[in-house]
DNA sequence: CAAAATACCGAAATCGATTGCGACAAATTT
DNA sequence: AAATTTGTCGCAATCGATTTCGGTATTTTG
């Protein structure tokens, strides 16, 4: 065989005697068809393989059925289930997914952006590198009104929907709880980010201390980068506080575990001596021991969420307008990291 | 603004007072174009805001510059990387990825290997599905020559490449491992798969077993699925065992990791009671105390490799019958969970 | 200075599908 | 039976870029 030639609407009119025009009304099924020269067309169609160009068709339609997406790395569990997520509702409604990940990088970022802008995506979801502090590189979309939709990791603007969850509220609760266990001295862990994600943790931290006469110290926020050696690095600070810290509310598992990994080497009791809440409910928290409490969220509820979004919009159903933030559900799981009292 | 028109090579010839083709060349910077045009072209074309239209140029080269990728999951640390680097590879060369999963059911892989043929991709790259025991399903790509390579859940066929390490190798040494360690009786936990992946696993671990004239019991070998209950389901077979299992070597780290904590939970010692070998390296193995063993291969590797392999065929740089397999390096990592002499 | 070679450009066909408009036939109404 | 409506279908233009073929204008050669 070998690279056997295409069989193009061409063949088909030409073997039943018709002209392209109607089979191409045919296979699209449009009404004003005769049933019968319809089926022909269909059979005709099945049997000789016919496959129908999508570039002819995006040609005149000018929309590409394909919708761009950027995350700033795949390997957390929480990323990859955001895009099983987002590629499941995709799949369904017949769009196709380009998929670039920007390793943390401003720069690679406004790269991919421009890519699939150059590769006319019908729109764009994307979370952003830690170190992008503002949007300005996505205005090639927000010019020619292509819809943008930010999950997780967002900034403000007026042009675009941000997916996420209340990460205020969130922060304030794993707080709070570390309270109710009997923590007063408690450590807050957070990136060196721009992104609101962090800021927001870090003020229902905050607002907790306050709101339950607990004094907030600036020596208790720990920046590092949110991995298992920064969890580590956090660690040694946490042994050089006097007094010692007795709670740590960290704003991302791998982080808590490197942490408490590290405390432990040291013969530091968890959470006797000292309390972790973790966040992001990442499978290893259920490995480390104590396992971690952490706030729990659906990362393929914030794929599926930000797709249709952006597919109902894109079907003219709803307008990005209408909605500038949507707040998806969240849970703490208590787990054994942060039971002081049974 | 709104939707403003799209630039076309029209707009560019109109405003210059040449002719389309000309500003065809000189775009692609075709050597029979004058400099002076040259320049002038690509100076009205930034100017304008001009992008190509993909669709246009692929009705012509009918090429996608497209690639398609099938994956059973993308939650593992392993899959995660192995796409990362695919993504790596692809955007460096220009080409697109179309991403889908098939949460390891042979019915999904099989509708994503028919909407990748139908958008057309240039080839594609898959790791297959658990339960998948033939390649029927991907005849279409076969039979139309499109180049198909196979990553680490591959099975043998003719017209294909496959990409993965030396299984039968790896699970030699981690069991040898194991032996050297004085371990005797030595349990492997493995997949209800069909891929040759833990087939050559389990050869491995029986080679090494005769190779030691340590006796092979059919008992000692667990089919389990390859995740935490999967583990802690496997522990209770080990409990009831008589006389224990001093050693076991499981095909998949999160499975040893769910064994272990079953095992650690009713006072098994590791490894001075039972020592552990898993198997990808995955982040957690070093979560588990005691760390456990494992063998490494980098899945970003797996993913530039299947990624420049495909590309450099479809650049006609080399034929894919030339070289049937790719094996990669892999190493054994030694950890605590396995090490019972100083 | 005439002849030949070279450099550069344009006209027009092509890729495959879509769609507005008009033509014609069949079915309905008067 | 004539007039009107309805249902099907074909013609041809269109989407935007590429490429072959040939034609000028320019340069090189004898």
């Amino acid at each position: 065989m070998g690279q056997s030639k295409e069989v193009t609407i061409y063949d088909i009119a030409r073997k039943l005697n018709i002209s392209a025009a109607t089979v191409s009304r045919g296979l699209q099924m449009h009404p004003c068809t005769a049933k019968k020269t319809m089926k022909k067309i269909l059979d005709a169609a099945e049997e000789m393989g016919y496959r129908t160009n999508p570039f002819a068709r995006n040609l005149i339609s000018r929309r590409t059925k394909t919708i761009g997406v950027i995350v700033p790395g795949l390997t957390s569990h929480f990323m990859s289930s955001v895009v099983e997520g987002i590629e499941r509702v995709a799949n369904k409604k017949g769009y196709n997914l380009l998929i670039s990940h920007s390793s943390e990088s401003t720069a690679k970022e406004a790269d991919s952006v421009k890519a699939l802008f150059n590769n006319r995506v019908d729109g764009l979801l994307a979370s952003l590198a830690h170190d992008t502090k503002d949007l300005a590189h996505f205005d090639l979309f927000f010019k020619k009104d292509i819809p943008v939709i930010f999950f997780d990791r967002v900034l403000e603007h007026e042009n675009s929907t941000n997916i996420l969850i209340d990460n205020h509220k969130a922060a304030y609760m794993a707080t709070n709880h570390l309270i109710s266990q009997g923590c007063r001295r408690i450590v807050h862990i957070t990136a060196p980010s721009l992104q609101s994600v962090y800021a927001d943790r870090c003020s229902g931290y905050k607002q907790a201390l306050l709101d339950h006469q607990v004094k907030f110290k600036k020596e208790y926020v720990l920046v590092e980068d949110l991995n298992m050696q920064g969890g580590a690095h956090a660690a040694e600070m946490i042994l050089k506080m006097r007094p010692a810290p007795d709670g740590v509310f960290v704003a991302n598992d791998l982080c808590a575990i490197g942490c408490m990994l590290a405390l432990k080497q040291k013969d530091v009791k968890i959470p006797q001596d000292i309390a972790f809440v973790g966040f992001n409910n990442d499978p290893a928290s259920k490995v480390i021991e104590p396992n971690l409490t952490t706030v729990d969220y659906s990362g393929h509820d914030v794929g599926e969420t930000a797709a249709r979004y952006l597919i109902n919009h894109l079907s003219g159903l709803s307008t990005i307008q209408d909605t500038n933030t949507v707040m998806l559900r969240f849970e703490l799981i208590v787990r054994e990291s942060s039971t002081r009292h049974k």
